[in-house]
RNA sequence: GCCGAUGUAGCUCAGUUGGCCAGAGCAGCUGAUUUGUAAUCAGCUGGUCGGGGGUUCGAAUCCCUCCAUCGGCUCCA
């Protein structure tokens, strides 16, 4: 047997005669990478040279995550080494790899823009090129401290003082010399493209009140190829960005004259939203659930009490002040108090609950202008919200039911790379947050269980509570990988305090209810907005705000096609004409970038049979059906999209 | 809000060593054509070059400022 010892402290035995490569499969590549500093009891392995060799191999592939994150963020590292060359004074900040690619925060004396980008670029893959070799050394946290103070270099300082007392590696690539933990790749050699993608802003340990760095992003690969399928598969991401497509489909808009983040719904837009709402009233019906409409605006001192103003009135669209009387209403931010008030309006007994209020409500919020983002983030929005008010023992049931509500929407709708996140309150700073203690535990608690209960693979995350309770959420993606909360399910103890809401039990005493907020869809703008992104535009037939185009082959057919269109609006087909005097070519093609799911093509042969010829989007031609059966046909496509669950 | 970038017709974009009345394609309008499965032809209309201020004999182009948008950061009830 041999013993290699590892950086990490391990010490793994191996048999005589085991190869380097057998070695490097052993072990994770996060470790195999640190083996350039292992040290080998015995003579039989080399483990300076094939091992490498291996490893390297073993990276390319790509064939994990964390092959990946060391090329990156080994690609990090060749990034500072080039900044140092070319900005003398520049000081860092931190480098990871992230999920594509990698970035390092720096501070230049000289700022760096976008147009040193290349610059920049050229100055890595010159490095790269001399194959410099990440080498690890190890040192005690006051040589550490020293080192990187008289650099001057006082974020790594910072850094440094917060690591726990012991052993500090550092990695050195050419004349650089990093505080790191690894893992790398063996040397720098293996990067053979590399593309800054962005410049920006960040602050330093990312506290707004602390000084802003200058973060550089880029990506590398250990092939020229695989960046140019990077950057393409980049551009059709970008085909898809719901911007883009929202005013391609004329589904909304923008206009700086009505006023930032405030969208404005064009018809075939407000088409799609009626037919989302629709479809989520109608499940909300068989649930149990009980529309209600609030106004607008509110009494400041409603929003003091639910102590929302308190967290947000300074951030908020400010007061509306009424000279005459002297109040000062606010416009609505959520519509949770407007619901508590509600349940207020008459007293409860225990065999009035669960009490489920549901609006679609419109609310507004102040969001910082950096933040505003096309449909995801705007300042005047509608939740599908409701607000369910329940017994202790009727929590966990109602909770899991309003799982089941999101996961039958997200099901119908195909979402289904979603991630589901328990958000707690932050254990180290409960000051942000209202209630006592023990109903923050309860209420944690209950969304756990039905977590569990549910088999619902969740991750959790902590300090993404809600200022009054936890909540689960389900983040979906959009095309560029950016991740947005959608669904969202909220234990809430502290609001019914606050409004001082009851029942009366079987006990003749009185109780206080829990409250669940939810809203599925989240809002329906940002709904829309992943929706777009995830079908590039191509809607399920069920919610396209057209969902056939009549295409006259001449004017001679324009009367037929009227026809046409009549019967099927008469029958629950969403049809329009196409009668501009174009011919048929030109016709298909503007409908099919128009996503119409359907193109109805009607010329002499159609008109005397009374059949239309079917053309299915991105499909062609499906042969010729009578109106009859183009009409049970569609009602059959849409009834087996609804009920796919 | 902060860092960086961008802003030319409804849309997509040309046009910077400052210089003739600011250009194209698509869309729109008019006319011709009456069309069989992804762009018919011709003509015409349309622009305070994001707003305001400045430098200059002269500004889309240079400077200042404000606004909006985009990429991030921070925030997200």
């Amino acid at each position: 047997m041999i013993k290699v010892s590892f950086p990490d402290g391990s010490i793994r035995e191996f048999e005589q005669g085991v190869t380097a490569y057998q070695v490097a499969e052993s072990i994770s590549p996060r470790l195999a990478a640190d083996c350039l500093a292992a040290s080998v009891d015995g003579a039989t392995v080399d483990m300076s040279h094939a091992l490498v060799q291996d490893c390297a191999i073993k990276f390319f592939k790509w064939d994990d995550a964390e092959g990946k994150h060391a090329f990156w963020h080994t690609s990090s590292h060749l990034l500072a080494e080039a900044l140092q060359a070319l900005y003398p004074g520049i000081k860092f900040g931190i480098g990871p790899a992230i999920e594509q690619g990698f970035y390092y925060d720096v501070d230049s004396p000289t700022p760096i823009l976008e147009s040193d980008l290349a610059k920049i670029e050229a100055k890595m893959t010159e490095l790269a090129r001399q194959k410099e070799e990440l080498v690890r050394t190890e040192v005690s946290k006051a040589d550490a401290l020293k080192t990187f103070t008289e650099k001057g270099d006082e974020y790594k300082c910072e850094l440094i003082s917060d690591l726990e007392d012991g052993t500090i590696s550092f990695y050195t690539n050419g004349s650089f010399t990093d505080l790191c933990r690894g893992p790398h790749i063996p040397h720098t050699g293996h990067i053979k493209a590399i593309k800054l993608t962005a410049v920006a802003g960040a602050y330093w340990r990312g506290d707004e009140h602390n000084k802003m760095l200058t973060r550089i992003y880029g990506i590398s690969f250990p092939k020229k190829s695989m960046l140019d399928e990077y950057l393409a598969m980049l551009e059709e991401a970008k085909k898809r960005d719901h911007r883009k497509l929202g005013k391609e489909l004329e589904l909304f808009t923008f206009s700086q004259r009505v006023g930032q983040g405030l969208p404005l719904w064009l018809p075939k837009g407000a088409e799609l939203r009626d037919r989302l709402e629709r479809f989520l009233r109608k499940i909300q019906k068989q649930y149990g659930y009980q529309p209600v409409i609030t106004p607008p605006i509110g009494n400041k001192d409603l929003y003091v009490t639910s102590g929302h103003y308190a967290k947000y009135g300074k951030d908020s669209f400010q007061p509306i002040h009424t000279p005459i009387e002297g109040e000062e209403y606010l416009l609505k931010p959520m519509n949770c108090p407007h619901h508590c008030e509600i349940y207020r309006s008459k007293p409860h007994s225990y065999k009035d609950l669960p009490v489920r209020l549901a609006e679609f409500g419109t609310v507004c919020r102040y969001e910082q202008s950096g933040e505003l983002h096309g449909l995801t983030r705007v300042r005047a929005f509608t939740q599908d919200d409701a607000h369910l008010f329940v017994r202790p023992d009727q929590l966990l049931e109602e909770f899991e039911k309003v799982m089941d509500i999101v996961l039958y929407i997200f099901k119908t709708l195909k979402f289904d790379n979603y991630t589901a996140q328990i958000s707690l309150r932050d254990p180290n700073n409960k000051t942000k947050y209202i209630g006592s203690d023990e109903n923050w535990e309860k209420a944690e608690a209950a969304i756990i269980q039905a977590c569990k209960d549910k088999g619902m693979n969740a991750v959790v995350e902590y300090g993404e509570a809600a200022f009054y309770g936890p909540k689960l959420d389900f983040m979906v993606k959009d095309a560029l990988g950016r991740s947005w909360q959608l669904g969202t399910i909220q234990v809430d103890y502290n609001l019914p305090e606050r409004f001082d809401l009851t029942y009366k039990g079987a006990d003749d005493k009185l109780h206080r209810p829990i409250m669940i907020h939810r809203a599925p869809f989240g809002s329906m703008e940002r709904f829309v907005a992943v929706l777009l992104e995830h079908t590039a535009g191509k809607f399920p037939l069920w919610l396209a705000p057209d969902q056939a185009v009549v295409l006259p082959i001449s004017e001679k057919y324009n009367d037929y096609a009227e026809e046409v269109v009549a019967y099927l609006n008469e029958h629950d087909v969403r049809a329009q004409i196409d009668d501009r005097n174009e011919k048929i070519g030109r016709k298909i093609r503007d409908n099919e970038l128009k996503r119409i799911p359907y193109l109805l093509i009607v010329g002499e042969k159609e008109a005397a049979e009374r059949t239309v010829s079917v053309r299915a989007q991105g499909d062609g031609d499906k042969g010729s059906m009578t109106l009859e059966e183009y009409a049970r046909y569609m009602s059959d496509l849409v009834s087996k999209e609804i009920e796919a669950i």
